[in-house]
DNA sequence: CTTCGACATGTCAGTGTTGGAATGTCGCCG
DNA sequence: CGGCGACATTCCAACACTGACATGTCGAAG
């Protein structure tokens, strides 16, 4: 139910049309809260009928200029102040880490390196948007600055942590070979003192 | 689309029932990808007819052992391989971090710290997983290490993140506290020049 | 004056996700 | 042997999300 609010949000700094709420998810909100089109006029419907938002002014091409009402702001406001966040996050690429197993130690690593790689290059954007914004000190310009903040963190973490799982990946391949090779040496030596040797696949 | 593969996934490491990926996932993908009986079961069908996984044994209770088969193999190493994940996860509460300014600073500082004690708890979840876990060098046992620690990672970050936000709040109020006295020492001079101070409304 | 791009809204089918209800079976403990 | 808890599946209504299609208006540049 956050797209709700992802909306009254947004109107929540000025009124807009539904056309400017469209422009200002895919300038702001598209890393954190991806919206369509068909959402998002969708939801003003939505909003309209439950008395959330409403029709301010009207404009050429049918414009429909939206402002947030009383009982939005109210409405607003518990749900930042009193409705926990969930915690759980669908999270496509930590999945695919799970079943990685059924690949290659080669294959598996080349994911985990892509995946830092696109960290990498995430981090780089949201270095852009910091360098080129002009930050000052009204409220609404600290709270943009603490989001990115987060974005620049995250991306961080996630490349140094893609980058040691790889080499992970590696040397836990490193152990087992030892480990293989440890099995090996004391079936040789069991050979010698006169049993027969029993089967070992080798690993490719 | 992942649902169909994180079952795959789990099927691909031993056969098992509808029922016994309702635990799996609960187990061990909560955190990545969370799932209700009725999509598993709902899936499990799809899959069967699609010929990725099919029914391998009978069981008591009309239990019906599914196991993946060669297709259903190939699919999971193509998703794996070939199919680049989605970067953009929504984040339900970085999204209200966007709308903080309509609350007071506080207000904003307790959301803050909740969500770094929230951090805190899940970081010290996934610590006690890691202590009571027997690590050996089995790669599915790697590769559940290398997601823990994605977890540990960025639980950590996360909390520090919510700490310096709320710190970020606190000095942001000072700055511009500290701006408004300067306005009004200004505003103060200029009326001792004889010109008419300014409105200007006290900050609460 | 015409044409083109930006403005602007609406609808739809298909898929994914949630949460709950309904139904029944087996095995073990007392 | 009676009942309870774990096992096990199926169905459903409601809501959320995706991507595409349809329709039309205005303003400015050529």
């Amino acid at each position: 139910m956050s797209l709700r609010h992802a909306v009254l949000g947004l109107l929540s700094e000025s009124p807009a049309s539904g056309y400017d709420l469209m422009k200002l998810f895919n300038a702001s909100l598209t890393s954190v809260w991806p919206a369509t089109q068909s959402q998002v006029y969708g939801e003003l419907n939505k909003l309209t009928t439950a008395g959330l938002v409403e029709v301010a002014a009207q404009g050429p091409r049918g414009r429909k200029e939206y402002a947030i009402t009383h009982d939005g702001l109210t409405e607003l406001r518990h749900w930042l102040t009193e409705v926990a966040p969930i915690g759980q996050q669908r999270h496509d690429a930590l999945l695919r880490v799970f079943f990685l197993g059924i690949l290659t130690p080669l294959e598996a690593r080349t994911y985990l390196l892509t995946q830092a790689e696109a960290a990498a290059r995430a981090h780089e954007t949201y270095k852009q948007v910091d360098e080129s914004t002009e930050w000052d000190d009204e409220m609404i310009s600290v709270y943009g600055q603490i989001a990115l903040e987060y974005g620049l963190r995250l991306s961080a973490t996630m490349e140094e942590w893609a980058r040691w799982a790889a080499d992970e990946v590696t040397s836990a391949k490193a152990r087992k070979a030892s480990e293989l090779a440890r099995a090996r040496h004391e079936a040789e030596q069991t050979e010698l003192d006169g049993e027969p040797a029993p089967e070992r696949p080798d690993d490719a």
